[in-house]
RNA sequence: GGCGCGGUAGUUCAGUUGGUUAGAACGCCGGCCUGUCACGCCGGAGGUCGUGGGUUCAAGUCCCAUCCGCGUCGCCA
């Protein structure tokens, strides 16, 4: 079947070559523009989805037939495929042109000066380009995007069948969840003061799926959370391939991805070259040691040392008493300005200082802190391994704050090095060994890490002997894992507890009973009550994986709708006022409201 | 919510120490142009300088407040 002939048109704007010349076709599609030569000649460009066309006007009539149309307006065009008197090379379609017999209106553009120019919307303020989508997608260099995601997603979905993975569909409408992030909420009219909420992730779904008996599910699922938006993190709703896997451990689900994504990622991606299986297993507390990041970009060859006990007490004030880190670049080529302006960079994002010193082509520790070092110069040098024309980036503070700082110090002086950053690449690591606990900041008390519904390594064992005080909860970590690429979290997984003695067990050390658990999770406690397989899963975010595959720098360009950062979408005026009847037939009283634009 | 950057023509931006009638490019309108392809040339229209207040003889420019946008931190099991 002929893909692209429709009532309206034989042959799209993108097809026509010199093979066929002299046939008479009928294309349709938007005026993108019209160069008039003279009062008898012009040529306008016809665009649809699939390229563009030349159509020559050679008669009086027909120039000012075209000039009299906004640009933007859709016409169908009939005529004769003709050779160029003057060909275009850089355009697909640059040898031929169409001579058109017939020129017929199909929807006019009644604006004569748009908000941008399509093929430049890039160029456009984002809120204009947002509100105008519309126009915006049809410049092919946002299209594109768009395109890159769709084929993704398909990829995706059809190597995740190839894997013996079975696509599920699982509520939209459901129950709000005590744990994670802030729920949207849809009230209920057939139940007056009861509210359904947008699922967070599938997360419950799909276990309870796996309690059901299925054995390997997915889904490229919608997910709702009501949280503040990032450069790389749309408000309110993002994809995820999400999948589960029964009577599976950790290494099955990586086997899985591992065999899925490089692929994708080569063939989809602006860098030919991916990690291939196995990708590299980071214990998260190495991560943090030797990266200062548990989302480590392994494109950069750096690494952070440990150095305070060699600089600790070196007599810089900020140094005593505190951990000190350090990233060593060999090779470094920086002035004075760029150093100050990386350390400036560093302390914006990090939130504390960065500091300096250098070994210079003459075997001198030069520049920052280095005058405290001079009556250890030796020391320093050996022990650090310094080479003439060395950097050494330093942080210090608490051990996670000098560990976070050099983990932003080590990222930035990646991107300034080009000899330390091999960036044409999709790097892939697993992080792994997560604490399942930690100290909250706040309370003080022990606390989930990460969520609850994963396992705990040592299982029962490792949880009786903490509620003995035998060990530490802290050491105790849980089969959870992270996947990471280029410096992104792409995704969070877990072996889940499938045990209801362990749940409670694990609920217990931070205070909760039998029956917190019960009422918190009362769905996935009650089904495996009934016996459930072993099984763990993981969802990558689609969002990001076509970010990084696009190679944009926001997450807007890669979704067809986005909303701005304030979670509204000016196109649609969405969120928006209600009627009362819509809010009496609810059960809803407002109690404030915005003041209307 | 904190911090940073920004808001001037339809669009992207410039605007010096506060000083004449707020400029440019693209777009738009008119004219010219027979092979253009970011066509070219000539001419023209187009401004609540985000909003409100203040300082001043004089404010796009300085001060205060406020709104909006983006980035970043908080937040995101």
């Amino acid at each position: 079947m002929d893909q692209v002939k429709t009532a309206y048109r034989t042959n799209s704007c993108g097809e026509l070559r010199m093979a066929d010349v002299g046939k008479t076709v009928t294309l349709s599609g938007f005026l993108e523009n019209f160069r008039e030569v003279g009062s008898e000649l012009g040529f306008a460009v016809l665009r649809d989805f699939y390229g563009t066309t030349q159509v020559v006007a050679e008669t009086e009539e027909t120039v000012k037939a075209i000039k009299a149309l906004n640009k933007e307006s859709t016409i169908q065009v009939t005529g004769t495929v003709r050779e160029r008197d003057s060909k275009n090379p850089n355009m697909p379609t640059g040898d031929i042109e169409v001579v058109p017999s017939a020129i017929t209106v199909l929807g006019k553009c009644r604006h004569n000066e748009l908000p941008f120019l399509v093929n430049r919307s890039r160029e456009a303020d984002e809120s204009t380009r947002l509100k105008y989508r519309y126009l915006d997608l049809r410049n092919p260099e946002v299209k594109k995007n768009i395109i890159l995601r769709s084929q993704v997603v398909a990829a995706l979905r059809s190597s995740m069948i190839d894997h013996g993975f079975m696509e599920i569909t699982t509520p939209i409408l459901t129950a709000s969840s005590p744990e994670g992030a802030r729920d949207y909420l849809v009230p209920s009219r057939k139940h007056p003061g009861k509210f359904y909420a947008l699922p967070q992730a599938p997360q419950q779904f799909k276990q309870l799926l796996m309690a059901s008996g299925f054995d390997k599910y997915f889904q490229i699922a919608p997910c709702f959370r009501d949280e503040d938006a990032r450069g790389d993190r749309s408000p309110g709703e993002f994809y995820q391939l999400d999948m589960e896997m029964a009577f599976a451990s950790q290494e099955d689900v990586f086997a899985v991805l591992e065999d899925v994504l490089p692929p994708i990622f080569a063939k989809y991606g602006t860098y030919d070259r991916a990690s291939s299986a196995p990708f590299l297993r980071i214990p998260y507390l190495e991560a943090m040691e030797k990266y200062g990041s548990d989302k480590p970009d392994l494109r950069i060859d750096l690494t952070v040392t440990n150095v305070t006990e060699l600089l600790g007490n070196c007599g810089f004030e900020p140094f005593s008493g505190n951990t000190v880190k350090a990233v060593v670049v060999s090779d470094f080529e920086g002035t004075r300005k760029q150093i100050d302006k990386l350390c400036a960079d560093v302390e914006v994002q990090a939130g504390n200082k960065a500091y300096w010193f250098r070994l210079d082509e003459n075997g001198e520790l030069v520049g920052g802190i280095s005058k405290f070092l001079q009556d250890n110069k030796d020391h320093v040098i050996n022990a650090l391994g310094l080479k003439p024309n060395t950097f050494v980036g330093l942080a210090a503070g608490k051990k996670l704050a000098a560990q976070k700082t050099a983990g932003v110090l080590l990222k930035m002086l990646g991107a300034f090095c080009p000899n330390h950053f091999d960036k044409e690449q999709y790097a892939f690591c697993w992080i792994v060994d997560f604490p399942m606990y930690e100290i909250g900041e706040e309370s003080g008390e022990l606390e989930f890490c990460h969520n609850p519904f994963s396992m705990p390594s040592g299982g029962l064992e490792a949880l009786d002997k903490a509620a003995k005080g035998e060990i530490d909860p802290l050491t105790i970590t849980a089969d959870q894992y992270d996947l990471v690429c280029n410096g992104v979290e792409l995704s969070s997984g877990a072996v889940r507890n499938h045990d209801p003695e362990i749940m409670i067990e694990a609920f217990r050390l931070v205070g909760l009973g039998e029956e917190d658990v019960k009422s918190k999770f009362p769905a996935m406690y009650n089904a495996f009550t009934y016996g459930a397989p072993p099984h763990a899963g993981i969802a990558p975010g689609v969002d990001r994986m076509v970010m990084l595959l696009s190679g944009e720098e926001t997450i807007r360009e890669i979704i067809p709708f986005p909303m701005n950062k304030n979670a509204q979408d000016i196109m649609m005026g969405a969120p928006g006022f209600v009627t009362d009847k819509q809010l009496q037939e609810l059960n809803i009283q407002v109690t404030a409201k915005e003041e209307d634009e």
